[in-house]
DNA sequence: AAGACGAAAGTGGTTGA
DNA sequence: TCAACAACTTTCGTCTT
């Protein structure tokens, strides 16, 4: 846990869970999420295996984030030069044409495609091993020449999604559409297409995993947050999420959830933080009151309203 | 007047013949 | 390759608070 925080601002709870998976800290007391897509400091050093403690003196860990993996070598240095006779130089030379001629196409895109990955990941604030993860894909994806004939920058918008979900930090469409300046659909048809093209199998994202950002965003508090997370569960056991949209079943869990706990928020509030439409968290919100008998803590609640 | 509700038509994707 | 289909969106009119 960073030192900068160590109380709730909203509360002044001082009972914080740091997630450096999804790079939040999240308040137990209150449910705020206090540093939402905060970076994460941890070192990565899987690339390593632990079976001998010395190796990581071996220098910087491998990463797929620098486009020759960290390992590139400059053969242009020019102190070498002065060090050589007229026939070492011809060799030189040599050497540098084929060390230019190697650094073929690939290379090139993979550095611009990798310094724009970055560019996206910074902004949306992922955790450094989503962004690993993206660039692993994006790699494997030019080797297999994806791209061709698509967009280096929707390709890269791919991977970062499907990236996000493998590591259960699930951003929207539309969130990295925001962030990449790609339209929605294209990143959803190349995030099809390269997936499928590699064979990653990427499970339907759990609803459960919006619930926190979306409360967050829409300042409600843990009490409403735990109670949606419930009736999510509740939900998937009754079968009515299989199927359906995820952000659109977290988004009527939070609506619910908030009408219970008296902090109220409209359909256009909920939708606008989960993307969808009013229509769909009404579809929804009609289901969970139907299968899940909650209509008579609704009532309650009117009743109790009415009293005052 | 704003929010909730629901019907109808349209969109983009999946599936199965 | 095409048609049927499910989920979701857009739009719009009506009811409720």
């Amino acid at each position: 846990m960073p030192e900068l925080v160590k109380k709730c601002p909203e509360c002044g709870g001082i009972n914080l869970n740091w997630n450096k998976e999804r790079g939040e800290i999240i308040c137990r007391d209150c449910g705020l999420v206090i540093e939402e897509k905060m970076v994460d400091f941890t070192q990565e050093w899987r690339e390593f295996d632990s079976e001998d403690g010395e190796r990581r003196r071996a220098g910087a860990p491998m990463t797929y984030t620098q486009y020759d993996h960290g390992l590139g070598t400059e053969v242009g240095q020019k102190a070498d030069l002065f060090k050589l006779g007229g026939k070492d130089r011809n060799k030189f030379f040599r050497l540098r044409k084929w060390q230019y001629r190697i650094s073929t196409a690939i290379e090139r895109n993979l550095k611009l495609a990798l310094a724009e990955l970055k560019r996206v990941s910074s902004y949306l604030k992922l955790p450094k091993s989503v962004e690993e993860e993206s660039a692993r894909i994006y790699t494997l994806a030019v080797q297999r020449g994806l791209v061709r004939g698509r967009s280096m920058e929707s390709v890269v918008a791919g991977a970062l999604y499907a990236a996000c979900r493998r590591h259960d930090v699930p951003r929207t469409l539309d969130e990295l559409s925001e962030a990449s300046g790609i339209e929605k659909k294209e990143i959803g048809r190349t995030y099809r297409f390269v997936t499928r093209e590699l064979g990653i199998t990427i499970l339907p994202s759990n609803p459960a995993d919006y619930i926190a950002r979306f409360a967050s965003s829409l300042k409600l508090n843990a009490e409403t947050q735990s109670n949606a997370i419930e009736i999510l569960e509740r939900a998937q056991k009754a079968e009515l999420t299989s199927g359906r949209g995820p952000t659109g079943i977290a988004a009527a869990a939070l609506y619910v959830a908030a009408l219970l706990h008296g902090e109220k928020r409209t359909q256009r509030e909920v939708a606008d933080v989960a993307g969808v439409t009013e229509v769909t968290i009404r579809n929804r919100y009609k289901e969970l009151l139907d299968e899940l008998k909650l209509e008579k803590e609704i009532k309650k609640k009117k009743k109790a309203r009415k009293k005052r």
